[in-house]
DNA sequence: CCTTGACTTGTTATCATATTACATATCAAT
DNA sequence: ATTGATATGTAATATGATAACAAGTCAAGG
């Protein structure tokens, strides 16, 4: 199991927000985005942990620290950094989660484990190649796309 | 294009109604499905067009038609519904369309029209394959998964 | 420097989606 | 007929999302 995405891995978690904050002002750098304080911060709460936040639970979190506490707050900060590649809609939650790949090009697929609600993101080439296949034999031209699977990570599913 | 999804290819509508209502009652007969007044009236609001419609859509058509107008009606109904394979839920949307395969295993793929709001369901046999050979390497016990791509379809990728 | 225009943030109000809880009614099998 | 399971009606509330406008910030050209 080398190539487990980094939320179903025994890592130093610290290392890893770091090193996504890090590539995330690179990112900004390079794109000429601005990365404004609630914008950063919202990204660093994404990237405590390897779940995916409701817009209120961020908007909570950024108003403790002294934000806005009104929805636009935190619906702007998270249209941004999804915008930008720096988080993800997980539409099956509700919810937001960092983008473990930023600024690479990347066909996500999520895994959302319902044992101990880590959101996981995989690579899904061939899941994206298998749907525009399917498209292009029904004509239609595919803007956008959102592949999520639910079920039980190693860990949980070891428990049960 | 023989095999297009119904809902873009031109088709004698009412028939397409007619034919699922029927394998709808079929199936609930042998399944021991009770098709209820409140849910078969749901499906066929449902079947009306090839769009996905959002519950409270739903409960206005039941209210409309001497159901109670609140919404707990809609979505009992809804979630009898895509239970029990005669609908789905698309997440993206969060809305319900009939299923056009009731009663036959198969893996839908959603394609979300953006120009004219149309929701087709495609075979995705492949992606799903595709998402169980990437949740193997992973470790990732599936239970559920959605898979939608949003765009054009045929009809409203030629008018623009 | 200081003005201007684009962008960002704050705030109010409102809308849209979904669930909990409980009462009542219907069904299907004894 | 009685009973237990299932289904429906209704009120209240929780959760998720957006529209509209005012005020603040920033960077570029005058």
């Amino acid at each position: 199991m080398t190539n487990q995405p980094i939320a179903f891995a025994e890592h130093d978690h610290s290392a890893c927000c770091g090193d996504m904050m890090r590539r995330a002002e690179a990112l900004a750098q390079d794109k000429g985005l601005r990365l404004t304080p609630v914008r950063k911060r919202t990204l660093e709460i994404l990237l405590e942990s390897h779940h995916a936040l409701g817009a209120y639970d961020v908007l909570n979190r950024l108003a403790a620290d002294g934000f806005g506490n009104q929805p636009p707050v935190a619906y702007r900060a998270l249209d941004f950094l999804v915008e930008n590649g720096l988080a993800h809609r997980i539409q099956r939650l509700n919810a937001f989660a960092a983008c473990m790949h930023p600024g690479q090009p990347h066909r996500p697929v999520f895994f959302i484990c319902t044992g101990c609600d880590t959101v996981a993101e995989a690579p899904g080439t061939g899941v994206g190649a298998a749907i525009a296949t399917a498209a292009e034999t029904v004509g239609f031209a595919v803007e956008r796309m959102n592949i999520e699977a639910v079920g039980l990570c190693p860990a949980c599913r070891e428990a049960a």
